[in-house]
RNA sequence: GGUCGGAUGGCCGAGUGGCUAGGCAGAGCUCUGCAAAAGCUCCUACAGCGGUUCGAAUCCGCUUUCGACCUCCA
């Protein structure tokens, strides 16, 4: 356990980095908005929520108790032509409402499987706090910061903002522009009495099937409340830290920050952090312009932007190696560089693991530099974790496993002590931090290395003999089944191409 | 249109007022029967134009350009 190291997060609300205090001595509550469960995983959740995983991941590592708290969306989600979300899906497909929802969560809790993304502590349903978010709405109603209109519950920004909230704190929006923009939009607006208003409670039409009955209507909760009532009934009233993809600042987080206010009379969390976004090509992706690619087409191939198939843990590493507050581009050559680096950190890994040097046993000159490596890739992660910088430093400790693997650092350089610190960080940043792992199964691993370190014997002989054609015929034939020799001072060593 | 954030070497991408990011690609060397891997070395860039400064890619302004948000969005 590594606690008490100085944690600096860029937060959104503050529209910088500060120095992470959690609220309760040793404990972290952390929400982050999950995906609405109405079509296939997008590639850009993927990113967040990997992002996430990797915090999520850091944060225990440094002695915390956290609690992590992702919801699933199934209800409320409005469409541009006020159509719920699940039930457009629902529609199209023929299906329950409710069967769209748990086949897309199914299909999203399988890629967040693929991913290697740990589970949160808690998922819970928009649709099973029903009840807390009328709860919620009745709070807000009777603190004066919401009306009643025909069966729907708006939240009123104007009273809100009158009241001396600030709203737009989070998105950077101006109180004032909100407040002048009235007369103009007005007219638009049939039940809300301003245009920055949103609703928290929606009274169903007769052909809506997902509707529960209410105070005020048979309807259905807000967006946005959804949110403010989960991470209030598991994290509590205030927590540290909220996130989400930068696309949610305005209008659902900033939205609920004033659920929040306007319900209990403070801010929900103390650190908001946004993951920017993913582009393809140096754009945007969009679904209408066809500039789109799928986590499935990246992992079979099967799209015009790629050459070939990339795997989960390529992709994972890939997107690892930008900053989470960066937008990333995605490329074909950028995959491409990613995958191959994935390989050689995943070769020093096996190197370190197969190979046993024997070193000094005292301490010697490159022990200093194994510990600074250490502490740097800690202090790179405290700084607003930042996964990049990091990996750049587990390069470093690649540099010296392979040199240390070759020989080239000669025994007396380096103390044993040194080395298995080096190999045990190397192993722990990658696998349990970072959450990349070794793709090849371990079952089929075992056999294959049984295999290999007899077809290496049996070359060796044929070696000595001088037979060099016999030699090169058992490794071209291996190159053909994707299994590359390595012929070294120390013996013949092996790995996938 | 409004608000905000970017623009880094062949490509992807960190970062900092003066000190090597890193990966991929390319070149050379070491090792080696050959090859591959690995190691070492090289290629050393910060959109443009001004300004601040002893010194700026890093701060400020303008221009160009890309992107995000502006009540669908991770």
């Amino acid at each position: 356990m590594e606690n008490k190291r100085k944690i600096l997060v860029f937060n959104s609300l503050a529209g910088e980095k500060q120095e992470f205090k959690p609220i309760q001595e040793g404990r972290i509550g952390m929400y982050v908005c999950g995906p609405t469960v109405y079509s296939n995983a997008h590639l850009g959740n993927c990113r967040t929520y990997v992002s996430f995983d990797v915090i999520f991941r850091f944060l225990k590592h440094l002695g915390y108790s956290v609690r992590y708290v992702r919801n699933i969306t199934d209800v409320g989600h409005l469409l541009d032509d006020g159509e719920d979300r699940m039930l457009k899906g629902a529609r199209l497909e023929q299906l329950e409402p409710m069967e769209i929802a748990q086949k897309y969560a199914n299909g999203f809790h399988e890629m967040m499987r693929i991913f290697n993304i740990q589970n949160p502590s808690i998922e819970p349903l928009a649709t099973g706090h029903i009840i807390e978010q009328i709860e919620m709405v009745k709070e807000i109603l009777e603190r004066g910061f919401a009306y009643e209109k025909n069966g729907s519950v708006y939240f009123n920004t104007i009273r809100y903002i009158q009241s001396g909230n600030p709203y737009g704190e989070l998105s950077g929006r101006v109180v004032e522009d909100l407040m002048a923009e009235s007369r103009d939009n007005l007219k638009n607006q049939d039940e809300k009495n301003h245009p920055s208003d949103f609703a928290i409670w929606m009274k169903a039409s007769d052909e809506h099937i997902m509707k529960w009955p209410s105070p005020w209507s048979v309807g259905f909760p807000g967006w946005h409340l959804e949110c403010s009532a989960m991470s209030k009934k598991y994290l509590g009233e205030q927590f540290d830290i909220h996130g989400g993809g930068n696309d949610l600042k305005f209008p659902h987080h900033e939205n609920e920050i004033a659920q929040s206010v306007g319900s209990c009379g403070h801010s929900p969390a103390n650190y908001w952090l946004h993951t920017n976004m993913l582009l393809l090509n140096g754009r945007k992706m969009s679904k209408s312009e066809g500039n789109t690619i799928s986590p499935e087409q990246l992992f079979t191939g099967e799209s015009k932007f790629i050459s070939k198939a990339y795997s989960p843990m390529s992709v994972r590493f890939f997107m690892l190696q930008a900053h989470y507050r960066s937008t990333l581009d995605i490329t074909d050559e950028g995959l491409q560089a990613g995958e191959k680096g994935f390989k050689r950190l995943m070769d020093a890994l096996a190197t370190s693991k197969n190979v046993q040097p024997e070193l000094s046993s005292n301490s010697a000159p490159k022990d200093e530099l194994v510990s600074e490596i250490i502490e740097q890739i800690y202090s790179d992660l405290c700084d607003d974790f930042n996964a990049p910088k990091a990996i750049a430093n587990l390069f470093e400790m690649a540099g010296l496993i392979n040199s240390i693997a070759n020989k080239q650092i000669a025994s007396t350089e380096i103390s044993q002590y040194a080395w298995e610190k080096l190999k045990d960080h190397f192993s722990f940043f990658i696998i349990d931090i970072l959450g990349l792992k070794d793709e090849s199964s371990e079952a089929n691993e075992n056999t294959t290395n049984g295999l290999m370190q007899l077809i290496i014997e049996l070359r060796k002989d044929v070696r000595e003999r001088k037979d060099w054609a016999g030699s090169d015929k058992i490794r071209d034939g291996l190159k053909e089944l994707g299994i590359q020799l390595k012929d070294g001072k120390e013996g013949t060593d092996w790995s996938r191409i």
